[in-house]
DNA sequence: TATAAGCTATACCCTAACGTTAAGGTCAAG
DNA sequence: CTTGACCTTAACGTTAGGGTATAGCTTATA
């Protein structure tokens, strides 16, 4: 099948399956007219970085999940390392995003939020 | 003062006060030399821009935020605008990966991690 | 006074993961 | 024959600076 049909059934676009062979994570081969062709197998891997990605991986760790996605003989143990290791990115970067939200809605709590310059946000912000 | 102490007094670095300034949130007079000079009004746009960039605004929202600041006659709804709709995408953003987060700590949960093949994370994300 | 250390300058390349033109080739339908 | 949908490559834009190279200026030390 042609880029378009791979790109609708993962729900990707273009250019990211055009990205994703350019960094050598699928291949295609060409038709007469140049144009790529898929496998099927293609079509799987895409929709298995999709998910991935979705799942906050990189592309960088895609490739790797890639990897022991094709090695029948993987151990689990190493695609769960994989996944702890970006869990505990998650938490890290959900704690942080979490402090910054509640100093944000102190502020904005303390902001009369009218038609006078007096403003608690600029205040701290020039602190 | 030069460049140099500014960065040291504010806390971020030289680089990011030039780049400040290619955006024209900054700005300095140039001595003899070349060397740029600021004002302590300067030095304290920047650490504005340095406190405004770690409570997650971007560049642009800086941006606005200093033309507020150095407006006498803004609203403080203004500014209180600026801050709600940037709390309301740190909250989104929390959301979407606190679900992340949990998914994927339900597929580690469910990982052997041994040294067999099988693998829920790998089957989750091809299926 | 000469030289080295330290600060400053400009300028170009790099990051992640594509988005977005630009400019053009291919193919089926009307 | 033309239109429109789909495909191609190439290359710049995005975010917020970091890193590096090269060179000029300043200051402290030998």
């Amino acid at each position: 099948m042609k880029i378009g049909e791979v790109a609708l059934k993962a729900g990707v676009t273009n250019r990211a399956i055009r990205h994703y062979e350019e960094l050598n994570l699928i291949k295609s081969r060409r038709l007469s007219n140049n144009y790529r062709e898929y496998s099927k197998e293609a079509l799987d891997k895409v929709k298995f970085i999709s998910r991935a990605r979705k799942l906050g991986f990189s592309i960088d760790e895609c490739s790797s999940l890639i990897s022991l996605f094709d090695n029948q003989r993987r151990k689990s143990v190493e695609v769960r390392n994989i996944a702890i290791i970006k869990n505990d990115e998650l938490k890290r970067q959900i704690q942080e995003l979490k402090d910054l939200q509640k100093s944000l809605e102190w502020l904005i709590k303390k902001c009369p939020g009218n038609d006078k310059p007096n403003c608690p946000i600029i205040d701290e912000l020039a602190s």
